[in-house]
This record gives structure tokens, sequence and C-alpha cells, in this order.
DNA sequence: GGAAGATTTGTAAATTTGTAGCTTTACCGT
DNA sequence: ACGGTAAAGCTACAAATTTACAAATCTTCC
């Protein structure tokens, strides 16, 4: 199964194909977490344009590119959006998660988000969770040491 | 029932009593949902000291009178920990509640999270939910014009 | 393939945001 | 009331974000 190309996810969301905004999806297809504004600048090439980076990951949000991973640090991340979002509508039942020990935040796409029991009168149209805790790979590095075989 | 007082609070929290931190703490008294940090600063007097809200704001989170709320904006905010929470510890089983109508933020005490099955490997230290959707006040408000009685 | 019109980008400058250092002021236990 | 100490009130800075505007780049349509 063949990767969907950046061209054909640009032309989706109706936005044109530029020389930056190719840049800085490919940087989002590449990784597998999610990126910080500052995360994506640093695996930039020297010299971007610092103004055009706001811009276009502004823009990515708007049309339903990428979407917003809510982070306890306050500095915004962002992920792809894997299901299809359409402009106004994000839709994501899948769990985040953010390691505290190497910092990066995941999308855990084969856990879904429980069901939640509102009361009466509220409406659900989204959920968001955020799992904070130690990841697979910082998990086996400190077992290697704590627990000799 | 009365309400806890001001000055009783941060005694609890081992914080002096003055000036500012009574504005601030007022004001997450008076407001049911969360504040971000730009909320506390609209509702302090004019020319209120900058750097001593992101002082008092950082206090505070730090002894545990209020706790932040993971929103989708990025921007964080903040509401009073109704629970007691430690100078370490802040605990918080309960499920944060966004309107989009309204905008407002909500803690909704009475809503736990749901235990989430991670897989093998991964430890969790700290779970975060976000649910957003329409909320009790705007139902309503909706409800009286589409469904007359 | 090229021109017109609209969008996007690059640049500089203005604003805003978050911190640090230091002095003065205000708490609070004794 | 006194004195040690924490907090407030500046000022100054560096970094982050936004704005304005002209130049460069896309798309569409001949």
């Amino acid at each position: 199964m063949k990767t969907k190309g950046k061209t054909e996810i640009l032309k989706e969301h109706q936005l044109r194909h530029t020389g930056s905004r190719e840049d800085i999806l490919a940087i989002f297809m590449r990784e597998a977490f999610a990126l910080s504004h500052a995360d994506v600048e640093h695996r930039l090439p020297e010299g971007f344009d610092r103004v055009t980076l706001y811009r276009t990951l502004k823009t990515f949000v708007d049309k339903g590119l990428i979407h917003k991973v809510l982070d306890d640090s306050g500095e915004a991340k962002y992920a792809l959006c894997k299901e299809p979002c359409s402009t106004d509508h994000h839709h994501h039942g899948h769990v985040h998660f953010k390691c505290t020990r190497c910092g990066l935040t995941n999308c855990l796409e084969e856990v879904q988000i429980p069901s939640v029991q509102l009361p009466k009168g509220y409406k659900t149209e989204d959920v968001n969770l955020l799992v904070q805790g130690i990841c697979l790979v910082c998990n086996k590095k400190t077992a290697s040491i704590e627990e000799p075989v």
C-alpha cells in the first residue's frame, strides 16, 4: 500500500503546492510523533523563513491537514491527521501518549478512547485523551539497567 | 454551606496572604470555568504587575492551589483544585469539558476518567481527558429554540 | 506556452511574551 | 513591635509572534 503523496494531500485540502509547504509536510510525514513549532523548525533547512513556518502551520491546521495535540507543556504540538478531517471537523478517536522521559508525544492509533458518560444535557463532539508516563523505548532502557537478566 | 475563604485557602497551601494573591485567587473563585493566563490578566485591575502574575500562577500551580487544564487551543488554562492537592502531587481523575459554542472550559468533577489499557511496555503516570462539545447551558438555549414545547 | 489575477513568500519592523536581577515593601512568628 | 524572609514592583532583556508590504510564485484560462 502506497502512502498518499504530498501533492495529493495538498490538493485534497485545497492548498497550493509550494516548496515551503512541501518541506513542512514532508517533515510531518517522516516523523511518527507530534511535533512542536520548534521541532519542525529544527528539521527545516537552515535559514527557512520563520514567518512562513508560522503561517504554514496555521494554514495546515485551518485546512485540517494537521491537528493540534494536547500537551501539558503548554507548547502546542501538531501531528498529521490520518483519519479524514474536513476543514471544520477534526475527528480523532485515538489516545496520545507523552513520555516524561524522552519528551516525545505519539499517537497511539491502536488504543481507542473509552467512551465517557457525561452528565445529562452535555453533548460530546470530540474527545482527546493524553496519557503521560514512560514509553516503550524508555522503559526498556530502564529495565535493562535496573532489572538485569 | 459556606465556601472556604481565600485566607484559609492560602494558609492551607502554606502561602503568605498578600494583596496580589488575594486578587488572583478571587478571580478563580468568582469564575466557574478554567482561565488562561490572558483571561486572568484581563480581570485584574489596570496596571497589575505582569511579572507578579507570572510568578503567582506558577506558585499556585506548584503549591497545588490550581491545576493546569489542557486545552486544544494550546494555550494553558488553569482552574482551582477542588480535591486536596499537595505540593508535589496533583491528582485529578476528572474530565475537562470545553464547549465549542461558548468556548468555556470546565472541570466535570463528577465524571471520572475511565482507565485506559496501554500496550505492553508503557507505564502510565498521569491521564488527561478533554471532551469537547456542547455544554449544558448552550444546549438548553438551543433546545428551547429548536424543540418548542 | 504565456499572461492575468490571486495567493504565498521574504524581509524588516513592531508587538507581545516570558525571564532575570535587584531594591523596596509587606508578611508573620516570636 | 522587631527582624528575618518571602513577595512585590520595578527595569531591562531576549525570544517569540504578529503585521505590513513588496516581490516572487502558483493556477487557470486562453
